[in-house]
DNA sequence: CCCGGTCATTGGTCTGATCACTCGCGCGGT
DNA sequence: ACCGCGCGAGTGATCAGACCAATGACCGGG
């Protein structure tokens, strides 16, 4: 049994990379749909021709992408393919980034986020405001920082995705991965920059209740800028 | 010979996942350095005491992301580590996404786009603005579609990178891979659209001759706010 | 001194076996 | 006839060992 269609024709790289582009490809062009199963492991390999460490090594990265996720004893299935799961990793470069890079992130964190702010101004139902509430006042009555960092992601997580567009909320989920704002934050805050952090919190709550957009987004912007500002500077007293 | 340290202790998950989660941890505590090469895959699959099937699936999950990188006959590198390393395989996002979500993600398109073209406008020099000139030049003096499609990729991506903000750029990159643009493109442009594509980018050219952020930042998002628009429409269509 | 080949090292691939988890089939009791 | 439970086939997870292929340093000849 050989070449079945096009597809295996051209013998380029390394066979795993093949068959990763072979399966994602098959995915893209909708020969896999969202939630369907794959074919058995050695099913696979045979009808591809290639061995089954090389198909285990393939699935192996599409799934760490976010594309497949395999369930042991059942099967290999393709993923709902929304943005929460194929952004996923996108955490990782948060937590592999240092230095100036991590200042580049909370630029683009700070544009995003400027933009989910204000967009949920005008969005945001009585249900998330509720929610974006508790949060804020769970951080505001508590001094301890392992707390206040939990209610700090959540306060902005569900601003984002109250904005509607979940693709651009999953890459803020990632920008703002447990890690990365711990290790910024873990000095941030020694400083004193709680209190200054409740304040812009409540800054851009008060937006939202307004409903005024261009607030929200300023505000927003200003308090991402504060911690960028800030690091930036650690990072200039470093060098 | 069992555990080195408290890293092998919590034997949680599946043993590839543990594998790449401690490799993963090497690299963010700075034992790992940009560029350093890792013991072979015999010697660091018997330090973990795994397989070396395990540890080949991790390393391959992990080369996929963009953090290590294998020569083959010389060893497993770090990477650099830079923006442009760990998010090429963003694009695999942009590959599978589909429907709603590729609106979604030209949405994020346009608000990073308007930031790093008004950027440009303030910050490019000379020389990347000739680039930038000669892309435009090039697009403009020619009908073949796949020509057209390269330069308007780096039409882009110069401007994206003049801003400065190489993070952003390579999201950006990761946002326009080449099938992604090519998907929409083909239906965007059997429309008639290619005169109202040039036009916008001489606008956007305009903008950056005259070091004008704010009109650049105009200019970028009505550009792929067109786009965004065209496809927004063609699917309520075919629904 | 330079060039070319040689060979140990190392990642890439394959094979086959074994373990661990799922799920459905069928047996037995009610 | 129905329900519950156990068992076994199917499938992914892991391991072990072998061989192939690319690399790069070392060494001998020119």
């Amino acid at each position: 049994m050989e070449d079945l269609d096009a597809r295996t024709a051209p013998p380029k790289g390394t066979v795993t990379q093949r068959v990763i582009d072979q399966i994602k490809a098959m995915i893209a062009e909708g020969l896999l749909g969202p939630g369907q199963r794959l074919p058995t492991e050695r099913d696979l390999a045979a009808q591809l021709g290639v061995s089954r460490s090389s198909m285990r090594e393939a699935v192996r990265a599409l799934t760490f992408m976010g594309a497949l996720e395999s369930r042991h004893g059942s099967g290999v299935y393709v993923t709902q393919l929304a943005a929460g799961d194929l952004l996923e990793s996108f955490g990782v470069v948060a937590d592999l980034s240092r230095g100036p890079q991590l200042v580049e992130l909370l630029e683009v964190r700070k544009v995003l986020e400027s933009t989910t702010t204000a967009l949920a101004a005008a969005r945001i139902d009585a249900g998330q405001l509720a929610e974006v509430e508790q949060h804020l006042l769970a951080m505001e009555s508590t001094d301890d920082t392992e707390e206040i960092l939990a209610h700090d992601l959540a306060f902005h997580r569900a601003i984002n995705y109250a904005a509607g567009n979940d693709t651009m909320a999953a890459v803020l989920d990632g920008l703002s991965s447990r890690t990365f704002r711990a290790r910024v934050w873990r000095g941030y805050q020694e400083e004193g920059a709680i209190d200054r952090t409740r304040r812009e919190h409540r800054r851009i709550h008060r937006a939202l209740v307004a409903r005024d957009p261009e607030s929200a987004r300023i505000a927003a912007a200003a308090h991402v800028g504060e911690v960028e500002q800030w690091l930036r500077e650690r990072l200039a007293e470093s060098q």
